[in-house]
DNA sequence: TATGAATGAGCATTCATTCAT
DNA sequence: CATGAATGAATGCTCATTCAT
């Protein structure tokens, strides 16, 4: 189907080594540091390729933050019927290890570093990733309040609330601390604080659900990919 | 008082003038982009100059963020006696007011864009700032404990809820969009929303609390220096 | 036969101009006193063309000081039986021709100069240059007194007697005083006068000898080409 | 007598540190190598000091040049009435101890480094240096030949062949070899052979100069301070 | 199309030199 | 008189970019 003329696969998996490349440059020695030197010298090409592809340092830097900030956040994913508190259980930890993952803190990282002199690289990325998940968190949240489940006013700050209580303490920490990833006990600890307080704060039965969390957390963190 | 000889006070006037050009320098172009040409003529010095008064590009980048950092996170403020909600409805504008200022995002900004290169400023930033700022909230929080006016298990976790419910949302985004200060309304409503999710989770009269909180937040913002 | 592609052939050459422009610099500067840019200038390349040919300012020294010191000395030529003393009058005088070529002044002037800085370059000239010719002229002398034409008991001693009767003063003067170069005549003067030394005292039968040195010394300096 | 106001003494006493440390410096480093900051801190002058008495780093190098040459090269000192050989033995080791001086060397090794640069530097020292101890020689050497000791037709020659047979090996290869200093024996070997070879060829009584010289030789090397 | 070779402009840093005190 | 402080002009070296092949 889907197969291409030789030449045009070849072209592709020359932009792809490119851009592996590069995303590797600029994220430990962010733009400036990053020379095309040293990209083309990774991706196994000449220098006047990477010229020929990308035109230029600046515009392989926006082409590369584009692609890795729409293949590295996933869509939103519907939960999968479990039930209140086991679907925020898998969304916290299914987050965490997302956002949490080193490649993708280096990218969060470059981003903000290069926030003030690629405004919209920056915005871009807010777009395109948190604010994306927010709406897929805030249409979640509307449905369990719709089900009587969850009350609340404003879907979009209780989504917010949900990712600064679970997500915030660690991820700071870790971009800030390029070697202190939270280990895998830490996170249980904040996933499952961080639920709690949640549920106190929105679930209309509190009770029963708070149970139900610790229930889920005395099996241990998730096992997860990073 | 401490009366300098002019040397002396004409000295310091040029090491605060090469500093806040750094500052801007540093800010909007990154560790590697920022070029010692561009910091002596902002500062309106000679290049040599700047080497003799900083050694080296990178102590003076050193230089500058423990300056920067020291100076901008003020101890953490002992509240004085309004009472559990007023108190934390200061401490919430407080640092709203600081950890927002674009200053200090700006210094965030490169603390983490270079956090890869030079880790120890990182950490550094972590210690002084964050972590000084939740170990004073924990003393805080566990004196309100012990009064029984909250309840919790680990002050800790109660204290990353409190920043995580208010600050993280307006901060990520000032992070990644340089252009987007959170409006004060905007803040309004993250601060009043945060500690009424914090008090419905650990207060121990909820009643009282969130009916004080309510009342606070209808004077509207509360007015800060950025 | 071992024709190049253009490439090298091209690339060669501008070997060659560097290597050469980098002689004339070095040997006018010395090694801290000559710059880059002026070497690139004189060879009519870019500077970042010195560096990709080169690496470093001191490998092209190293390299150029090899380079030249090879190509300078010549192998000991073995003399063609023309008999003792016409032989060692021709030895004197390529030696002469050899050690007084302004160029090769300037290379000793300048390994000279850094031997202090540059040690290994110091002991390689000397390992290379004087030392091998001192030992071919060891094998000579000791071949001749082998045929009972000279009498002595430490060939080593009698070489270097040798150069330091011919050569000494000439090459002395002319180190330090880079634009007094030895006239023919001199020169004349200096081996006519070391070689009847050198005979005198090693010779077994001087009187045959010196008669014929004085028949060689009247037909005037042996025409050179410097 | 030659007492001094007590500012007098203090600025000479300056003067005389600020030409030790530059001599210092500057054999070490070479010309260019050499920067004034160095020289003043080590002369434990500001540079200012530095400029007042001496103008420029050319001037300086230069006074100091010239002051070195007059100190190093004490007088020919006119021998004592031993005997021609024990004369010559002695001439033989005192100059071998003043050339062979390691600040000597470093001298020497500046100088023929900056001769093209500085070609009336080279020439000054030629001529206060080797030349006022060539004329000396040539004096004495002429007073051996009209008392009938000595037999030869140019002066010159004979002296320089004197020099060229005892210092020209040792000195050559310490001036490109910094580090490596003749040890006393092998001086002693050269020093013996030297004046051997002197005799034989100038001697008019070689029998009997030769077995002094042996008589001398065997009592060792002479003890020198170097 | 892909590349070895080239370069102008710029980098951090240091120099000899000179004020202002 | 001596100096702390300042600087214009290099220095060695590297960068993003572009020919010529």
């Amino acid at each position: 189907m889907t197969s291409l003329a030789p030449r045009a696969r070849n072209r592709m998996a020359k932009e792809r080594r490119i851009l592996d490349s590069a995303l590797k440059v600029f994220a430990n020695q962010g733009y400036s540091g990053a020379s095309m030197d040293a990209i083309a010298a990774l991706a196994g090409v000449s220098k006047p390729t990477l010229y020929q592809y990308f035109g230029s340092k600046e515009q392989l830097f926006a082409t590369l933050m584009v692609e890795q900030r729409d293949s590295m956040l996933g869509a939103f994913e519907e939960p999968d019927g479990l039930g209140l508190v086991a679907e925020l259980w898998a969304f916290a930890w299914h987050y965490a290890d997302t956002v949490l993952h080193p490649d993708f803190l280096s990218l969060a990282r470059l981003t903000i570093g290069e926030a003030q002199r690629f405004p919209e690289i920056g915005r871009a990325y807010q777009a395109a990733g948190p604010e994306r998940v927010l709406r897929g968190m805030m249409d979640y949240l509307n449905a369990k309040k719709a089900e009587g489940l969850l009350a609340f006013d404003d879907a979009e700050l209780a989504a917010e609330d949900l990712w600064g209580l679970i997500l915030s303490a660690p991820r700071n920490r870790a971009l800030h601390d390029a070697a202190c990833l939270p280990k895998r006990d830490d996170l249980h600890r904040f996933v499952t604080n961080g639920l709690r307080v949640f549920l106190k704060a929105y679930s209309t039965n509190p009770g029963h659900d708070l149970a139900q969390l610790t229930a889920l957390a005395e099996q241990g963190p998730t096992t997860g990919t990073p």
